[in-house]
DNA sequence: ACCGAATTGGACTTCTCAGTATAGCAGTGA
DNA sequence: TCACTGCTATACTGAGAAGTCCAATTCGGT
């Protein structure tokens, strides 16, 4: 019974992956879902790992942390390909909130954006750091988009597309994230998404389409 | 010099409140500045009153911070005076804008506001509590008023008012929020506060005023 | 098959913190 | 003067968690 079937019996996905990374992985997941009080013992536990392996490999819970962080930054690295730069900016922007919608607004998305805001008392860099590789990059790029937008006369920002960038992403937002936050959760149907990017898209046209009307 | 020197040099005007009072207000600012997971040693220090006396009125850490969420929340009522029913809606969506940012985005607030999203996973009715003390109040309220203007043909939320409200917050908090909360504050000027609540007015009113164009 | 390195499980130390217990002190009312 | 009440100060208990230590085991490379 020994060795054959006690390994075979363990033999999980998970432990075909390197110690570190699993740690990782279950560090991740665990910070996610209980905050950065999660003990040491339930993580190594998570990962299937003995507290002291993960000792040997992140030398602190500190080291640990960041450690999580900085591997998930690496994989934030945004979306927003500006594929088609052809298409009319209301598609493109409809599109923009869609996928707002499907990954920013996920649970787990959330529930990570939320473990950043409790650590970034603790740890003020990390706010920064989260800040720097997400919602700014974010708001850049869709800005620099929108300048172009603006130079071929498809869209008037009056200037500062830094702001009506900053705009759109609120709209899409909208209270969705300030209940997720709060831990009041509503799955989103993929029409309701639909509707919304839309309806975002839409709003954003017309007040920031090329034919706008003055007061 | 034992009774009236010693009481007298003791008064300080938190010394005037009742005990419990003080504490309230102690624990507000401590569990505001470092989350729930400050001392009740602490607390009673912050609120110059002995840790028994602390436990005395209320009876455990967790009953302590629901009083004082109930304590505060009472505090909370929102402002949104529907003073002027005559005035032009960009005018008064101006107003909202200037008191939002005033109140809503203050250091104080966004720092009660990110202690309660990291207490909501602890407690979740906690998070629910204060949405629709806050927020959803808020956003129903704006809401109410615009259906108003609506009828009075000032308006065009497309017959949606709950939805163009949540825009009009949304586009107000814009990425303000998001940077307090992550612990990067900056504070805003009154001329930057009165420049941001003027473009929102009137972006808002470009999207939903009552001439507008369609597609 | 063998050796060194990594891993394991668990006991152990030290610390912090919620909550309790105790003993004394200060004001109040009769 | 005396009992009563509420507060202070401080020591204490018990639980949980970070981090360490160590003997036994397993794994990877040769």
């Amino acid at each position: 019974m020994s060795r054959h079937s006690s390994a075979a019996m363990q033999l999980t996905p998970s432990q075909l992956l390197s110690a570190r990374a699993r740690i990782l992985e279950a560090a991740a997941e665990m910070f996610r879902t209980h905050g950065y009080d999660v003990s040491m013992d339930a993580i190594a536990a998570a990962a299937n790992v003995s507290k002291q392996t993960l000792y040997n490999q992140f030398g602190s819970k500190e080291d640990l942390f960041k450690a999580m962080i900085a591997d998930r930054a690496a994989v934030m690295r945004a979306p927003l390909n500006a594929s088609a730069l052809e298409r009319h900016p209301r598609d493109m922007l409809a599109d923009i909130g869609r996928q707002y919608y499907q990954h920013a607004c996920s649970e787990h998305e959330i529930g990570y954006y939320r473990m950043i805001i409790g650590a970034s008392q603790q740890f003020p860099d990390i706010g920064r750091a989260y800040y720097e590789a997400g919602p700014k990059q974010m708001v850049e790029a869709l800005a620099q988009w929108m300048s172009r937008e603006e130079r071929l006369g498809r869209l008037d920002t009056g200037g500062d597309p830094l702001l009506a960038a900053e705009h759109f992403l609120s709209l899409v937002t909208g209270q969705i994230e300030t209940r997720g936050l709060l831990g009041l959760w509503a799955e989103m149907s993929p029409s309701e998404m639909e509707r919304r990017a839309r309806f975002c898209a839409d709003v954003f046209m017309r007040a920031f389409g090329p034919h706008r009307l003055m007061a």
